[in-house]
DNA sequence: TCTTACGGTTTTAAAATGCAACCGAAATAT
DNA sequence: ATATTTCGGTTGCATTTTAAAACCGTAAGA
């Protein structure tokens, strides 16, 4: 990463983890089944220092761990993490805005399906706890347990701008 | 943006996009409420070439729209558009997983509620068409409608492996 | 045992970033 | 009307990342 994100808001920390071309690719692949260093080559077309540090980081973040599956010596596999699995809303998010905003409706190339079911998964919804469809207007920011003084004053800045508005 | 991806993939074209530290903080802060150069120059610490970069960037790929709010001259205020507002999912995927993953629950800095209830909002979950959840175990990738040879290659590769393991 | 595939590391050039200086037009104060 | 400050950038330069290719030791397969 070239300069971290200092703030300790939530969605710069994970910038600071994935804010790159290539760090959420190599968690598809990993998502996908991807497990050795070759295959992960193949399929994204990476160059091998870049997947080298790839894997390092997300295995230093604990996104990735590595396993020793060699017979007669070491040959490393690459697994998910929970915390690595838990990025399904992440990528998927992803996927599904890309699908609709960049192809276009129609063009998916990529489909996700239930395995059970076989029909294809539902579309992500930001709603209230009764399920109801939040959109950006609908959507309140507060401080939370963990606000430190400069969440605080950005808060303070952006609501005061928004009244305005 | 360093090298784009070639591939037709929905993630590739949304890496392309905002594969970097500072384009969906940029996102943010207009979702916030942000409009103006200088607003965002100061809420996300970035540099004021970078930021103007971004701007422009997010304009030509149709997230952002400028209006000239001049009174005797030329002065411009920044807003998102329809389609930068839809990766409302994609923001609040990576501030959820980030409060779990990152800081850990009770430390969120920030907490979005429903204006109407005040209550916070609901997590994010990959689920059916009947509302159960889904898990990457779940998952069954299919090629889709815009599905050309590379990604029926690349699906090829995965299911096979997954299979094995 | 020989050969090839695997999983990297090193080197080097090109590109992106961060910072500071600069600048014209707009808004504000005098 | 004039002077000053703010806004919204652009430019140039040093530093950091990235991409690509060459190289290399070990593991697996013939």
């Amino acid at each position: 990463m070239v300069k971290p994100h200092t703030q300790c808001c939530s969605l710069a920390g994970a910038l600071n983890l994935f804010g790159d071309s290539w760090t959420l690719m190599v968690v598809r692949e990993a998502f996908f089944g991807t497990t050795r260093f070759g295959d992960f080559q193949n399929n994204i077309k990476i160059a091998k220092n870049i997947l080298a540090d790839r894997l390092n980081l997300l295995i230093e973040k604990g996104i990735l761990k590595k396993a020793d599956v060699g017979e007669r010596g070491v040959r490393y596999e690459y697994y998910l993490t929970e915390k690595g699995e838990s990025l399904i809303t992440v990528l998927v998010a992803m996927y599904q805005w890309g699908d609709r905003w960049l192809l276009g409706e129609g063009n998916e190339p990529l489909v996700l399906k239930d395995r059970e079911t076989l029909s294809p998964i539902a579309e992500l919804v930001v709603t209230n706890r009764d399920g109801q469809k939040l959109s950006r207007a609908d959507l309140l920011a507060e401080p939370g347990p963990g606000a430190d003084a400069e969440t605080r004053a950005w808060l303070a800045n952006t609501q005061r701008r928004r009244r305005v508005s």
